[in-house]
DNA sequence: CTGTTAGCGCTTTCAC
DNA sequence: GTGAAAGCGCTAACAG
């Protein structure tokens, strides 16, 4: 491999006039110069060293995010689609992404070590909680990063995150177009964070159309297909005149579980219920029936978080580094109508 | 950030014998020594800088693996599952995995670009055909390479990938053993190698249980959900007498298409039809039948993969380098029996 | 055993 | 405009 000697050697010119011709140093080489040396880039076929780069201006150009702990058979939601197009964002931006794993326990001393290493220059995080220890800790540390969901608010950070409130607002709005009356929420328990603004969407909603929410609809429980099955079986057991005719599920997978317990009651999904998700998992558009659900605008937040990221690393702090962007209702067929148009009536 | 020279200055030793103790050469440095320096070092919170060592030792302990294409809305089977496995299995041998992504067209000049300057050790390969235009690339170019999955019989390159063959050998065996004769396979188009295996393994199970396969017994079709739905069409079109009563697909993504394309000609999947997938997506448990499939030991793959990976980059040619790992069947219930002892005939 | 020194490949003052 | 030289932080001969 050529070094920037050996295109010195051949251009007939110094190392540091070369440095200057591949850094595009404004004005500092003439044009007789500049063309000779790109010429003799050309002949021996040269490319900067990046490791010999970064250790010159300490840098690495290297973004770190921690890919999540994925049991196996365990469901993914979407943030391997995230993953893709935070590389793909971080790549145009001149970064690349360096994926790490932690378990819960040790993911203190696996960032700390990136950080004193030197290993990355920033990190991107996702699946944030209240009380993120990665947000404090990062935060501490006076350390760039950016975060896909937000945490607690009184932290000062950058963060992009879709509205999850607005989401769930136009699902429970889709169903009281739809005719619903009765429409119950399947939730993770109140120290989810974005469970918290999910939740606040449905509230909103049936709030503004003045329909009841009767304390046993909003069921609360971990992110697992069980639980969605749990809260059918609940609803399914209370008289007919009380049950639900539509639910929200605060994620796909819980959906997914939900679909199973009704049908496992009996019920027709679609028909005699209509059942809405979070999240557009890959899998949904196959279900049957195919959920009707919330997509976030993945390829956008990526850019923007890369773009907030470079920023940070740069040592500014954007002004506005607390981004909300709106996802995106997908009507399939678990709520019956295809469309908002063919309205049903609940009795 | 402290560095090499401050350990120095604190212990009252030179860089030289700092560089010793932290790097272990040893009985190279004097016990007391050597004390005083580790002592200096947790006094003033050292941490060698990863870019330096890698500039010096002409390595970056990066491996590349690119993240393949994933379209909205499409299903990425189990890679995300193996990208995981991989990054923690290149942790424990003291890399990191950078991940990049690609369109089909212009891979070239990313891995080019990756390679020129020096900013992996080498790549992991996934998602690999018949003459796949990357390894032939990295094989031309002599760059470190292992790949999950095989391409050309007749290209030597190290690789670790399911026994595809064998896979298939087993699920046909377990539905011959339930009591079905009429078994049919969805496959892909010929030029997948993969795919070609797993043909065989059905092939074989088929003819050492002396049972017939009609020429119209093997669907051939892309990667795609339709697929699985249009062979389960052609089939149901055909006299009841000659329709299969069991069907292998030769991914869970097109066995989804195929329960669809069962359930949509009035067939009840587990009591009319078996229909069994090879792959273990994560939702293939959630659907209805549960999926009968085959699970590939991903954790032991990507341990391998990085082992093989590590002696290439050091230059070493592993004499094992062509490593085949058998796949474990899931039996869940949409081929009926949920254990091989519940047997049904098949008239 | 320990220290001096020469790089690894590049960028960037600072002279000329 | 261009080049000499001083590092970025570390490793590894080579002396002593």
């Amino acid at each position: 491999m050529p070094t920037i000697k050996d295109v010195a050697r051949e251009a007939g010119v110094s190392i540091a006039t070369v440095s200057y011709v591949i850094n595009n140093k404004d004005g500092a080489v003439s044009e007789s110069t500049r063309k000779q040396v790109w010429e003799a880039i050309e002949r021996i076929g040269y490319t900067p060293n990046v490791t010999a780069r970064n250790l010159q201006s300490s840098q690495t150009k290297l973004i770190g995010y921690s890919w999540h702990r994925v049991l196996p058979g365990q469901v993914n939601s979407i943030l391997d689609h995230f993953t893709y197009y935070l590389a793909q964002s971080a790549e145009a931006a001149g970064y690349h992404i360096l994926t790490f794993t932690h378990d819960a326990d040790n993911w203190e001393s696996v960032y700390t070590d990136l950080i004193r290493t030197k290993r990355v220059d920033g990190f991107v995080l996702s699946d944030t909680q209240y009380n993120d220890p990665r947000i404090r800790f990062l935060l501490d540390h006076k350390f760039p990063f950016v975060s896909f969901g937000r945490a607690n608010p009184e932290w000062d950070f950058a963060y992009v995150d879709t509205d999850g409130r607005h989401g769930v607002l136009e699902i429970a709005n889709y169903l009281i177009h739809l005719g619903h009356r009765r429409i119950a929420m399947i939730a993770w328990p109140e120290d989810s964070i974005s469970g918290g603004y999910r939740v606040d969407g449905y509230l909103e909603a049936m709030r503004k159309a003045k329909l009841p929410v009767p304390a046993n609809y909003i069921w609360r429980g971990v992110h697992e297909v069980q639980t969605g099955c749990d809260a059918m079986e609940y609803w399914c057991r209370l008289p007919k005149a009380e049950q639900p005719t539509a639910v929200i599920a605060i994620s796909d997978l819980i959906a997914i579980g939900a679909l199973n317990g009704a049908e496992a009651n009996g019920l027709v999904v679609g028909k005699d219920i209509s059942i809405a998700g979070y999240d557009d998992v890959p899998l949904g558009q196959y279900l049957r029936p195919a959920l009707t659900t919330v997509r976030q605008p993945i390829p956008e937040i990526s850019a923007m978080i890369v773009r907030l990221l470079q920023a940070m690393i740069a040592g500014e702090t954007p002004p506005k580094h607390r981004i909300l962007v709106p996802p995106r209702l997908i009507v399939r067929n678990s709520c019956g109508a295809p469309t908002p148009e063919q309205g049903r009536s609940t009795d």
